[in-house]
DNA sequence: GTCTATAGTCCGATAGAC
DNA sequence: GTCTATCGGACTATAGAC
């Protein structure tokens, strides 16, 4: 991250990033699978974080407040870190190949999302659609919570963008 | 398409593409900023369809049923090419890079549709979350008109995952 | 750790369209 | 005279094979 921030992400090569935790380029590539994954391999511990606190949420309440509060759960562990998130991202949104990664890390946890809810008895199309919702409403609330000058945390924004998508879609 | 679909994209060389076209390597960068985007150029004129679409509703019905209106007319388009759509689908399927790409085209689209809805007065983050329920309306309709046995058109998929969304989020 | 294929960039040269 | 299209060759870095 620092080289990248340094730098920016294309004019770091992996040879530097190695050189600089004292390896070499193949060791790199031993733990990363390309050079843009050193970035989001924290993100598999999310994704079981995300996966547990939605199976653990209590059967009575309807899946879109599952998947909120699988959400929040997420969100508390993000806002612990909240200037590693802010520095982290500043450097994804300076590289399209990086966003394009962060996508399809987001579209995996609706993958899983998805699955997690049909395995609790949720049909599809609903179950893909509650996933899908949930995560618009994670990415609407972390972009508020990286950009903003206000100090509100992810867990409130996340319930407060899914107030609002809510408010949208009932029409 | 005749190419990733015979060996794989990844088995593919920008040589082999540029040579059965009769070009060469250099002529292929020229015209495609990258070996993924061959595959995608088309969904420029579908993102000003898009556009163009939402800004022609009519600014007395509710934010996200212009957006369905405009998804409709995307959808009808589409559906002109529904066996051309299905084909190139099992490419990117079979490849996570072309995922990625397609999943920054859908970003780009909510993008846009966001902007536009903005432009007509609705505030963030309404404008955001309408625009993104908008993609993920989408995102499952299609998924299912590419994917279902049945006959279904892909505006009506469009129409019934709107539904199934207003119904998830009205708890 | 070594070797290699190939994506993608940069320099430039050439030539037809209008 | 400008615009746009082609091609050539040298080059670097990523990433995979072994």
């Amino acid at each position: 991250m620092e080289l990248y921030a340094e730098h920016g992400f294309e004019q770091t090569t992996v040879a530097e990033i190695a050189g600089r935790a004292g390896l070499t380029e193949r060791t790199f590539f031993r733990h990363f699978s390309d050079k843009r994954e050193v970035l989001f391999s924290g993100a598999d511990s999310l994704e079981q974080l995300l996966i547990a606190a939605l199976a653990d949420a209590p059967r009575s309440i309807a899946p879109i407040e599952a998947v909120a509060a699988a959400l929040d759960a997420v969100g508390a562990r993000l806002d612990e870190r909240r200037e590693f998130a802010r520095r982290r991202q500043a450097i994804i949104a300076a590289n399209p190949e990086l966003q394009e990664r962060e996508l399809i890390k987001l579209a995996s946890l609706a993958a899983a999302l998805a699955d997690t809810l049909r395995r609790r008895g949720v049909k599809d199309p609903a179950a893909s659609l509650t996933a899908e919702a949930g995560i618009a409403v994670f990415k609407v609330a972390f972009e508020r919570w990286v950009a903003e000058s206000n100090k509100q945390n992810l867990p409130f924004l996340v319930r407060d963008s899914l107030d609002e998508l809510k408010a949208v879609t009932s029409s």
